[in-house]
DNA sequence: ATCCTTTATTTGACTGAGTCCATAAATTGA
DNA sequence: TCAATTTATGGACTCAGTCAAATAAAGGAT
């Protein structure tokens, strides 16, 4: 199921030169917006409307081929690392964000403490720091 | 320092009517938005301009006085519980956010897996899923 | 290959949440 | 009490995303 096309047509969904060129651009630039994505997808096929990549990125995401992370103050971004419960660090002055594995292995993230009766099926954490980068430079800017 | 004028005074903010009255109705109204804040603080005091608000709850959530959070697809939200590293679940359905204490106790939490060089100030939690209240009546309509 | 139905895409207007900025008002501290 | 500073007001504006109607492309049956 590796193959988007089979991956499309297995979801019921039909198979669009927008759709797997999302697909790619996401591939390619991990953790970018919509709008970056979009720019990414122009420049492989000739032109695409703002509507055909957020139509595109929302099933997608829908389907579990990517992913849509929303951190604060920030536009949604998207990734192509699916279904193994890693999370986000991301820098608050320039919002560089990476990926990093569950502090705790499998998925015994999605256990708090009290569940209020809730049914949870997603344990989301961001790690909110500042990135190697932005720590020169304000350790510098400080001497 | 529990008391908000002290509170203000301490940090160098002026005291005013906005800022009180925002500081009340964050903490009768946990979990609401700026645009539910304003309404409550036009309740008390007679009107309040939108800047007034954002502004208060923004200088507000620096100071630490009120936490601000943001979850994805929802406008921010602000709350007056501060400073114990709690985090939220949050219904998909119909967005009832709850508060739940860290899994781990104090603040293990801050531990990523790898850092990558970040240096982390915290780390922010999220349960998704569904309420005690639309799982019934998901049960409901399926029956 | 062609037609028909379904599904996607385009275009452009529109919304919600929040910010910017200049002016007016309130607060502070001398 | 009065100037200096800090806030508040009002209104325009931005950004990210959605809505809806019309058009175009895919997929399936013939």
């Amino acid at each position: 199921m590796k193959d988007p096309v089979q991956f499309l047509r297995h979801h019921g969904l039909s198979v669009t030169a927008q759709r797997l060129a999302v697909l790619r651009a996401v591939s390619r630039r991990s953790h970018s917006t919509a709008e970056v994505i979009a720019e990414e997808v122009r420049s492989e096929i000739n032109a695409v409307s703002r509507q055909a990549v957020y139509n595109a990125l929302g099933t997608l995401a829908e389907k579990g081929l990517i992913r849509r992370i929303q951190p604060a103050g920030s536009p949604a971004l998207y990734e192509d690392r699916v279904n193994d419960n890693h999370h986000h660090l991301i820098c608050r002055t320039c919002g560089k964000t990476v990926d990093v594995d569950c502090a705790k292995g499998r998925a015994p993230c999605l256990t708090a403490a009290d569940n209020a009766g809730f049914e949870i099926d997603e344990a989301e954490v961001i790690y909110w720091g500042t990135c190697p980068k932005c720590l020169a430079k304000s350790a510098r800017s400080r001497a």
